[in-house]
DNA sequence: CATCATCGAATGAACATTCACTCACCAGAG
DNA sequence: CTCTGGTGAGTGAATGTTCATTCGATGATG
């Protein structure tokens, strides 16, 4: 609601996100907020409930997205394509929130009741994989390997678009998805075709 | 050379990869690494020489793995199953310095010069993508999300290794590998065919 | 005047780094 | 073999700084 939490949050963010949880002091993040040391204590209890607050705020606006997005009535391959390049895209469009987020789920401000609080913004994520893999579409792996070849990419990558190291275009977004797909979908094992 | 020395290296790369960057002080490496907090000094100019001497160290323990078991006589396509089974293998082996590179790599102490100075190790890695590339057996993909689908993939999942959320047999991560190369290469278009 | 947002100085803990010192060891002189 | 002087590894208390957090005062709003 107020603008001064939300300057607080996004100052949090942007400082993380450049420097990490050690360079981000209370005192940096009030000067970048534009706000006084004090008054981050009026709307967060600690440093530590600024970042879980961050956290879930990040995780409620990806989760939108995918909620907004999301088909169900589109046939299965689509659906599971679909959410691929959503979460790869969202990751890739937000460098800042990739990087607090990776810095975040290492850090131990991550506890299992934070995973288990914010795990039902992916819930259409691992619903469409699981139809997926009951249909037999994809390798067998576990859910860890698939969140590897979308999320982890994505992060990855949006850390070297962050730092300048490297642009992305358009059609090279489509073909990181395509590749992710590739990753994880089962392939047509090839009949040994007799060259006549 | 001394044992000292490596102990403290030893103690920092437990300490970074469980807590991170913060959380980690001269103190407790100091504790964990049975010394007392002055010797460190001795051995190093700083807290920031300790870090990039860990960095160091373990690119160049990975640099040797790729070094002893590359064979360049081998075929293109085997060799390039190789780097990629030796990067993700690597990093999986060992989750801690996993966890330490993925810090490290997104904090303020990797700087262009470290950079630049490590990149010799994965000369056998460039070299051989390379090669691929030019004999276009790789998908057209920047040599970034080639590293994606590679060492961020394999540094993710460590992660998931290191705090027991899961666990891989061997022939898991044969299918790790063999998904990672689907990701990257080239796939052959399948004709249409007319459904009778 | 009562309530609440806001400030910035104050506090004490934790931090990286320094420093004066001890100790084990060794080389060479007697 | 014994003494002497030097070297450098090793210590842990001391230092000055930065940090997260608190708090009494101030201003605005109603």
């Amino acid at each position: 609601m107020s603008d001064k939490r939300n300057a607080i949050l996004q100052a949090t963010l942007k400082l993380v996100s450049q420097h990490g949880f050690h360079g981000t002091s209370m005192a940096k993040i009030a000067a970048e907020a534009g706000v006084s040391a004090g008054i981050i204590y009026h709307y967060f209890k600690s440093k530590d409930d600024v970042m879980n607050a961050l956290y879930r705020d990040i995780g409620e606006r990806l989760g939108d997205t995918l909620q907004r997005t999301f088909d169900p009535t589109q046939p299965l391959e689509t659906r599971v394509r679909h959410v691929l390049g959503v979460l790869i895209r969202y990751y890739l469009d937000h460098p800042l929130e990739s990087a607090f987020i990776e810095q975040y789920t290492r850090s131990p401000y991550y506890t299992p009741t934070i995973e288990a609080e914010t795990r039902h913004v992916y819930e259409p994520v691992w619903r469409t994989f699981e139809e997926a893999e009951a249909a037999n579409l994809l390798k067998p792996l576990p859910p860890s390997v698939i969140q590897a070849f979308t999320l982890h990419v994505a992060t990855g990558l949006a850390q070297r678009l962050a730092t300048g190291f490297l642009t992305l275009h358009d059609e090279d977004v489509e073909r990181i998805v395509e590749a992710a797909w590739d990753a994880i979908r089962r392939h047509p094992t090839p009949h040994k075709e007799q060259t006549p």
